[in-house]
DNA sequence: AAAAAAT
């Protein structure tokens, strides 16, 4: 057993960021809410003249310069991006949500825990009990993570003891950071770092010492980026490779030396048989969205990385596979991968967590598109605009989504505070088909809302520039396929709509993912047709686990026709996510709860982390915070408050 | 029958 200290009364917070389409317009500068909180004077955060340019600090040093970088990213926040250095815990003032305090939310919650396979390195509570190395620890401090996070407190310690390692946690949850972490510490021991290039000369090969993989372009991005700022003036050389643009310049990243190389597999195989990379140096493997990597049309790909490369193999390397949901028949392919592994499970795997607010809809396929209209203007009408939206900090989202059943016990000015919220954040859509993504792009377009469409038939650029303009509130609805259903951290997503119904429950688990992140709340809006049934048992299920209402039709449908549902993801009676060990001669194996913080009224896990949400700056338009940096799949720490972490899964 | 991932 392991629990957590009581629950701390009220924290200091940060002023907030509010994005920019968050924003009263007559009171940009007011956004933050005023409440006699101390100024912030000394604080770097507050970046008083325009910062100077970076320039003769070291280009390229490290992530807080990323945007500069870039010349792609023309957000004037990273104009301002200033670094963040230990004033940050001065920069605390408080708000008033406190005012929100008396809103019911339970306190804690018990999460199961399960950790399996032969002597389990023990949990820790706090990073200082690990030795990450100073560097690290720095970052980690500079970044605001002030508690793991749970999967963090049992991952770390299992990996930093050199365990492979099977995990599983909850969308949103803080998974990038538990193999990062121990990676870049474990690159920082290592005292090879000679070796990173191979050949030597202009021909020079990397030889990466550590190699995460990613199913989607903009994940390995938001992976990399995350990653470099953990990494932060260490000597870690970090690099990305992925496909839909330039190989060159990936290519000259590498001939500089690179110790943890992120990438998507393709653009990996054409490096490796370019003779570009060489996986001969692996010490560290990590895949993320393992069950995905690992499926039908991904496997050859890894295995051929994994196993037909010169990759050391299994006991010589460590590997680390990470995921929400791992079904069974996963578990199988990837034990191919692993050696005296340990099989963790943290929070009840498959389930979405209890902050998402999930609705199912009965739509026929014909009546699709106006239904999603008039949730949209209902979204829009909802509240007075303009008037009181800089309270709109995305933690009311929270109280409003976790409070919308009962939303008719708060007095009326509340509740038109609330639902301007809902109408300035963002909607994620998702589609089945690239075409149909398209298509409600221009229809929603066409009807009066700002929508764009993202899918795997643009090009990198305009996926790209969608998810930036999603991402800042320029343009606030996204309609995705699949491409944007696993990983990808997006602050303020605050709905997501399941415009058409995925084929499996596991892709139901990871899209409704992209809300609710990092003990926010979120709301998810399911359109069930006539051709979903074979959904409807699974769905019912993971809408109980995560304590869901389901509409009676559903369990009805689900309780009559025991059809499998979920694509095949089914045992016994159950959906299956994975969540148990599949070995059966593990020498041991427990089982217990876990306390976990569940978020306090703020949106912070009350247990787990201090809020932190790191304002940068303010000035006319200046809206800086460090943790927002997410635009560019920086990142944000843990817990950070309204702010929220890219990379968390 | 679909999304993703190299050119």
């Amino acid at each position: 057993m392991f629990s957590e200290s009581t629950r701390k009364p009220t924290r200091p917070t940060r002023p907030r960021y509010l994005p920019r389409h968050m924003r009263s317009p007559q009171n940009g500068n007011d956004a933050f809410l005023d409440t006699g909180a101390p100024e912030l004077t000394r604080s770097r955060f507050y970046s008083p003249q325009p910062v100077q340019s970076t320039r003769g600090r070291g280009r390229g040093r490290g992530p807080w310069f990323t945007a500069r970088r870039n010349p792609n990213w023309e957000d004037e926040k990273f104009d301002e991006l200033e670094i963040v250095d230990d004033t940050l815990e001065e920069a605390y003032v408080t708000n008033n949500l406190q005012a929100y305090e008396d809103i019911p939310v339970q306190a804690y919650e018990d999460i199961p825990v399960q950790a399996s396979g032969d002597n389990v390195p023990p949990p820790v509570k706090t990073f200082a009990e690990i030795d990450l190395g100073d560097g690290l620890k720095l970052n980690i401090r500079r970044c605001n993570y002030i508690k793991p996070t749970p999967i963090q407190r049992h991952a770390i310690p299992i990996a930093v003891a050199g365990r492979d390692l099977m995990a599983c946690a909850q969308t949103g949850s803080g998974k990038t950071a538990a193999f990062c972490f121990p990676i870049i510490s474990g690159v920082l021991k290592n005292t090879l770092l000679v070796a990173r290039h191979g050949g030597g000369g202009g021909n020079a090969v990397a030889c990466p010492l550590a190699l995460i993989l990613a199913p989607t372009r903009e994940l390995s991005c938001q992976i990399y980026e995350e990653a470099k700022k953990f990494a932060y003036m260490t000597r870690v050389q970090i690099a990305v490779a992925y496909g839909g643009t330039s190989i060159y310049n990936q290519l000259r990243r590498l001939e500089r030396g690179v110790d943890i190389l992120v990438a998507t597999p393709g653009r990996l195989v054409d490096m490796i048989e370019r003779a570009k990379v060489s996986l001969k140096m692996i010490k560290y493997l990590a895949l993320d969205e393992a069950d995905r990597m690992l499926d039908m049309g991904f496997e050859p790909q890894i295995r051929r990385i994994v196993e037909q490369m010169d990759m050391p193999p299994p006991g010589t390397r460590q590997t680390m596979l990470f995921s929400a949901t791992f079904p069974d028949e996963i578990q199988r392919f990837a034990s191919d991968f692993l050696s005296d592994y340990v099989f963790l499970a943290v929070g009840r795997v498959g389930s979405s967590t209890d902050l998402i607010v999930q609705r199912v809809e009965l739509v026929q396929e014909m009546d699709k598109r106006n239904h999603l209209l008039s949730l949209l203007r209902s979204q829009r009408s909802n509240g007075t605009p303009h008037s009181k939206v800089q309270l709109a900090s995305s933690n009311l989202i929270g109280v409003l989504f976790c409070t919308m059943p009962s939303l008719d016990s708060y007095k009326h000015a509340d509740k038109e505070i609330l639902f301007n919220v809902l109408q300035h954040a963002l909607t994620l859509v998702f589609v089945e088909t690239k075409r149909r993504a398209d298509e409600l792009e221009r229809w929603l377009s066409r009807n009066g809302f700002s929508a764009i469409a993202m899918h795997g038939d643009k090009v990198q650029m305009e996926r790209e520039q969608a998810l930036r303009s999603f991402k800042s509130g320029a343009t606030p609805i996204l309609v995705a396929t699949d491409v944007a259903s696993r990983g990808l951290d997006i602050p303020h997503v605050a709905h997501v709509i399941n415009f058409d119904m995925p084929k499996n429950i596991v892709d139901y688990v990871h899209r409704i993912g992209r809300t609710g992140r990092a003990g926010k709340c979120g709301l998810a809006t399911a359109f069930f047709s006539d051709k979903n049934f074979n959904l409807a048992k699974s769905l019912a299920e993971v809408m109980k686990e995560s304590n869901q209402e389901a509409p009676t039709w559903l369990v009805q449908h689900a309780e009559n026709y025991s059809a499998s549902g979920g694509g095949g993801w089914v045992r016994r009676g159950g959906v299956d996510f994975g969540g148990y060990d599949l070995r059966e001669d593990i020498a041991s194996s427990s089982t217990y709860n876990d306390i976990y913080g569940v978020p306090a009224i703020d949106g912070h896990y009350d247990a787990v982390s201090v809020d932190a949400p790191t304002l940068l700056g303010s000035g006319d338009d200046d809206y800086l915070v460090a943790s927002d940096m997410n635009h560019n799949a920086a990142a944000a720490p843990y817990g950070y408050g309204s702010i929220v972490a890219s990379g968390w899964d």
